[in-house]
DNA sequence: CGAACCCTTGACAGAAATCAACTAAGGTGG
DNA sequence: CCACCTTAGTTGATTTCTGTCAAGGGTTCG
């Protein structure tokens, strides 16, 4: 481990708030590991062995079942996943590959699990984090359920653009295929779909997304705090 | 409140392991209600001013979107709701509403807040809960995300009969139309869906469902515990 | 007894998945 | 440096699925 992560993921909202001693023990039971691109680290069903720090790259979280393969989310630094897996000391519901080379901090769930209970800092961040991963699923299957192909590629879009500083113009920061995945459609329904919102004020040109008319592709959206976030 | 509420609900895994003070301190900020039928005693979108907790009855989460609806769960006693926006001090993502008459408790998230940072065996109990109720709605959208609607509705069925006991008939628990909102179709669909499946092992006659063949039925559902649990 | 409401069914239109072919871009190895 | 291969993305044709609209039967409840 690099001397500088540590001074990095102790400022974690996760980390912050620990007693010193407990997180050094934390982290002397913790190691980080570099991946390679497409690696899959962790499996569906394994038993929840660590928790994942994402520190650099980007990571792919996915399901599969009877051959069929869905993307449930994409996560970036700095980030924790199968936090809940951990907890409850069950098989791991989703499995997770990288996107790009990344650094992994590793965690073992044993050592976690004792020290959340000697640290009531550290388990109020938990909780914290928990619940946000519960209502960031909620918001997800929110926009499934609720909403049509097109208007959750226009929310998307325009959440991606927000997050880039309200840019009028950004890249894709995934790949088309695995976008349409997350989204809940097939990569060909995707491409067609963002074909026809050049009516409503959208333009692709390969990864590079132009709002030409914002507010056009909001009558699409109909941006909602409650499933796209402040 | 009753008096053989607070007993029972001592026993509830959320309080089992609490500080007998701290218990009492939560008890007497809360307070028990009756609710009608039909009674939507929470909307999305309201700052999360109580934690729920379900004695008795039956309560549906459901989340609406211009003008749509859709069904995110259905709760049975003894269970805690809408934990999550209470722990973030964030408004509710969902609205929940009352199917037949309920018993509920209410707990002042100012209360549970300031309690779980004393108790930590609350707290532990929290983080257990939380995890739990983020794996079910990962189930869920992994259901939603992977599968048809009609090994949805297979898998369902047979779950419920499980549940029920590994009963070949039982009684619906829910209305069909409630049934195919959290199913994430129509209740036409689901009409439809559930005669096509006579070919699979498959009869309902009104809300009594018969498996005449489990085992066929088994194979449109692929059941699988990483989505329709142990 | 009437008014809702739930459920079902039919007809239709729209959306999405599937299958197949083709292009373009990137990486590999000779 | 080029030929080759792989992969992402697009497009078209087709089928399947799903939602929508409308009507009717049955039930419950006031």
């Amino acid at each position: 481990m690099r001397p500088n992560d540590l001074a990095e993921i102790r400022l974690l909202p996760l980390f912050s708030g620990m007693q010193q001693d407990c997180y050094d023990r934390l982290m002397l039971a913790a190691y980080v590991q570099n991946f390679p691109k497409g690696l899959t680290m962790i499996r569906q069903g394994d038993p929840a062995d660590f928790l994942f720090i994402l520190l650099e790259g980007q990571v792919e979280l996915f399901a599969s079942w009877d051959g069929h393969e869905t993307t449930m989310a994409v996560l970036r630094p700095m980030g924790t996943f199968i936090l809940a897996a951990t907890i409850r000391d069950a098989p791991y519901l989703m499995s997770a590959r990288t996107l790009e080379r990344s650094r992994i901090m590793m965690i073992p769930s044993t050592n976690l699990r004792a020290i959340f209970q000697e640290d009531s800092a550290f388990a109020m961040a938990i909780i914290h984090e928990l619940a946000g991963c519960y209502r960031a699923v909620v918001r997800h299957t929110k926009g499934l359920k609720l909403r049509t192909s097109r208007e959750r590629i226009a929310a998307y879009l325009l959440r991606q653009a927000h997050l880039a500083g309200d840019l009028r113009s950004y890249f894709l920061p995934v790949e088309k295929r695995l976008l349409a995945s997350y989204l809940g459609m097939t990569a060909e329904n995707l491409s067609r779909a963002l074909k026809s919102l050049e009516d409503d004020g959208l333009k692709v040109d390969g990864s590079r997304v132009i709002l030409t008319d914002p507010e056009k592709l909001g009558l699409v959206a109909k941006l909602d705090v409650l499933i796209d976030g402040g």
